[in-house]
DNA sequence: ACTTATTGTTAGGGCTACTTAACATTTGAT
DNA sequence: ATCAAATGTTAAGTAGCCCTAACAATAAGT
């Protein structure tokens, strides 16, 4: 029932992670979608899948969507919440920026213990979002309500940044781009307009700056200041 | 030259580890106990040293001395540097004890990037030594001059515990031990009898305590307060 | 309807790092 | 000098996790 340590391997947190995340973005949770997203050939995800279902990690439905089991689900929670607790970690208390945070959580939350969690829980403040916005599984974390993505705010209106989903800070170059420009989690700003090609031009206080519009589908941000 | 994370293995990281850390406790480097520490059968060590041999990290000398060349002491060093800084701060930042803080770290030296390194070193304030007292490589610690062991303290005689071997660290039950009895770096005590099979009795403040023969010619002293 | 793209699976391998069993050699003690 | 203990190596096999090539099935676009 319990997470063991020992009883799972890296490959099977990966995986866990992966299909938690893609169902938390809202992207069909299917093979293909785990392939792209860990980067390994098809195969070897329909092979670890076999596995994981076999090891009563995840369920297939006839249509190939998978979803985790509630042993699953648990390891999945656990991993993602060690990612999103070391991300806080390494930016608050050792100073790191958003890009290495998360590409050094990647591999934190594979050696992080419960106990080691439990005192950066306390030495952080019991935080309820990483760095970037989206929730740790267990903090009770809620989301603002009247929450939509940037591309749903109407041309001249101002928002406020949530969160930039999971999906985004994989992408190369985002999280570094995002920082710089300051479109970060609890900053507000204005949309000053769209481009035919749903291309949105925000300004968050320095120089407006323009944000793709597969990008601006994905960042969560609540109306008004 | 450089290490380069993804040119070498996790366990050719714990077998450089082991290699340097037999060395300077002044164990003989030889297979039969990189087996035994590192907990392996012998043909397993077999294969890695011959493994590390074709990639230049260790030479093997006649009598099967096996020795670190240049390469292989970078990536040792450096192991065993961010082991001995994570076992300082999982102690000093997040509070874990030492027997936690030893185990953790031996999963932390592989995961942490030279990013996070210099971060830890800035806010541990440039230590020197782990919370056992063991040189961090690259810190410019030097030992204090006189140190002995403490088998070597005549009876009726101060000392001040200089470091905890690595050798000891691994044995079950040592570390909780040596914690709870305060048999630690920088306190002072004086050596009151030893037993004719070379068991310590030593008072360092509270209850007097017995210290087995093995354990005291391990342990590290300076004689005097 | 037909073609193309997407998706999943088999088959056949590869690499790392480990295991036990068996054997050869070396070392140490008496 | 001899017997026992310690040490290293071969051989054969396993588990985990990945790969490419080839193929089958499904979905989508025109």
């Amino acid at each position: 029932m319990a997470y063991e340590p020992t009883e799972h391997h890296p490959a099977f947190e990966e995986y866990s992670e992966a299909i938690f995340e893609l169902a938390e973005d809202g992207v069909p949770v299917i093979q293909a979608r785990i392939s792209e997203r860990l980067e390994v050939s098809r195969p070897a995800v329909s092979e670890m899948v076999r596995r994981m279902e076999r090891e009563d990690l995840v369920e297939v439905k006839d249509d190939g969507e998978i979803t985790l089991t509630g042993e699953g689900k648990t390891l999945a929670t656990t991993i993602v919440r060690r990612h999103r607790l070391a991300e806080c970690f390494l930016t608050d208390v050792l100073g790191l920026n958003w890009t290495d945070a998360h590409s050094e959580a990647g591999r934190w939350e594979h050696v992080i213990s419960p106990t080691v969690e439990t005192a950066m829980l306390k030495v952080l403040g019991e935080p309820q979002t990483c760095p970037h916005g989206n929730p740790i599984p267990g903090s009770g974390y809620k989301e603002p309500t009247g929450a939509v993505v940037l591309s749903k705010i109407d041309a001249g209106d101002p928002f406020t940044v949530v969160r930039i989903p999971e999906e985004l800070e994989w992408e190369a170059g985002q999280l570094e781009f995002l920082e710089s420009t300051g479109l970060m989690p609890g900053r507000s700003g204005v949309v000053l307009s769209f481009a035919p090609d749903g291309t949105a031009t925000v300004d968050v206080g320095d120089t407006p700056f323009g944000v793709g519009g597969p990008t601006a589908d994905r960042i969560v941000v609540t109306p008004g200041v």
